[in-house]
DNA sequence: ATTATCTATAGATCTATAGATAATGC
DNA sequence: ATTATCTATAGATCTATAGATAATGC
């Protein structure tokens, strides 16, 4: 944590504790993401890690803490990731940008993220997934994801000048339950499909997705709007 | 529940049983689509309905059974009105049905259903919600839902013949995704558009998303799909 | 000396069951 | 007589804390 300001100071007791730290909120992730915030115990994260009980609460304040802990630990990065994509995006786009090119940089770039760093990335997405459908859980996205979406979709209504904000938002919120949905991996689509689709082809997802949700949103637009464009002449 | 089939017979004591069981499910429903099976003890459940814990092991096996009660209670009133809707617009469009069209029945329909049926109603769409992102859930999902929804994607199959199998089941996960999304009503949207639209105004996403999940169902179509037409001649 | 980890334990809560009581039903 | 409801209670589990022990760190 603290930058090791001699020599090779601070290798072990930092270390270990950097060590708990991660190992504790790996375990706890995966059980959240699992069994929820009241599915799990402290004593089975201890269990899963194969430290005593006590020591979870060493390190953190209580349950909730943990569970929070866990939702911000990966939630930067991902935030990161996608601010990243979409302002590289902007850059080349110009002043004619796409809803399909807004949503791959949105979307595409966290796919990527969790097939890329593997199964403990996966377990967060579940964990997110999971949490979204929650009133509580909506409070923490809200707070760490909220500035990333946003910009999502001011490149979006720029793309889309002549629909109203409803629409934008009323898109979105299409757009992330289907992205939760896939986060989860429950399994039912390939239940249903029979085999034919699996919960963690996010390669499939990846591929259909931006195009799919830019469709929509374009389709939003025949709607008939109560005071469109006769209003404001610039 | 019962019809009564002698005189004024039966009135008290069956009527007495299915009260009960009925409140202890409304009960239920509440609390679990607020905090999860786990999030929920069978005291809670008893306090709220005002009776003895123990009365709610008379009428349930155990917590899981009355988990499981709750979904499948009203789960074949929704599948049954989405059923008729979809038979009602399979005669109407003929053998020219539309995506948009087979989307109105299964999506219009059962959102008319909470709205028009109430509160403990909507608090159903928020239970079914926040299972369908767990594992178990989705099991529950796929034992009763399955069949409604394999009917809304043969006629979706029929309005788009030339699209693959994976193309539509993924489609429908997109709808899925959005559709509990909006179940949940957890208020994200609320802040995100700083109060311009509202979880619970299930008019606005009724108006919107059959479009809207059309139009990316059509756009789908596109993709360049490994070995499409050149194969079969019919 | 400091800090990571474990032992012991209090207090709360939860599920589930056995058995008593009170209300309806021929 | 049957069945709805309540009383009492066992046994398990869970959170959280106080205090002991063992390992690292100047």
């Amino acid at each position: 944590m603290v930058k090791p300001k001699k020599k090779r100071v601070l290798r072990s007791k930092a270390d270990q504790r950097a060590d708990s730290i991660e190992q504790i909120l790996d375990a706890a992730e995966y059980l959240f993401s699992r069994n929820g915030l009241h599915g799990v115990s402290l004593r089975d994260v201890a269990q899963q890690v194969g430290i005593h009980t006590t020591l979870v609460h060493y390190y953190f304040k209580d349950k909730q803490a943990l569970f929070e802990r866990v939702f911000a630990r990966r939630a930067d990065v991902s935030v990161e990731g996608r601010m990243e994509a979409m302002r590289k995006y902007e850059e080349e786009a110009g002043d004619k940008p796409t809803v399909e090119g807004a949503l791959r940089a949105f979307l595409d770039t966290d796919l990527d993220l969790y097939v890329q760093r593997g199964e403990y990335w996966m377990n967060y997405a579940a964990f997110c997934a999971r949490v979204s459908n929650t009133p509580e859980g909506a409070v923490l996205m809200d707070r760490h994801f909220d500035p990333v979406v946003l910009k999502l979709l001011e490149i979006i209504k720029r793309a889309l000048p002549d629909h109203s904000d409803a629409d934008i938002f009323w898109g979105y919120h299409f757009v992330t339950g289907a992205l939760m949905n896939t986060y989860a991996r429950t399994g039912r689509i390939d239940q249903l499909s029979g085999g034919l689709c699996r919960s963690d082809d996010f390669a499939a997802v990846k591929q259909r997705m931006a195009p799919f949700m830019a469709a929509g949103f374009l389709s939003l637009k025949s709607q008939p709007q109560p005071k469109a464009q006769p209003k404001r002449k610039k």
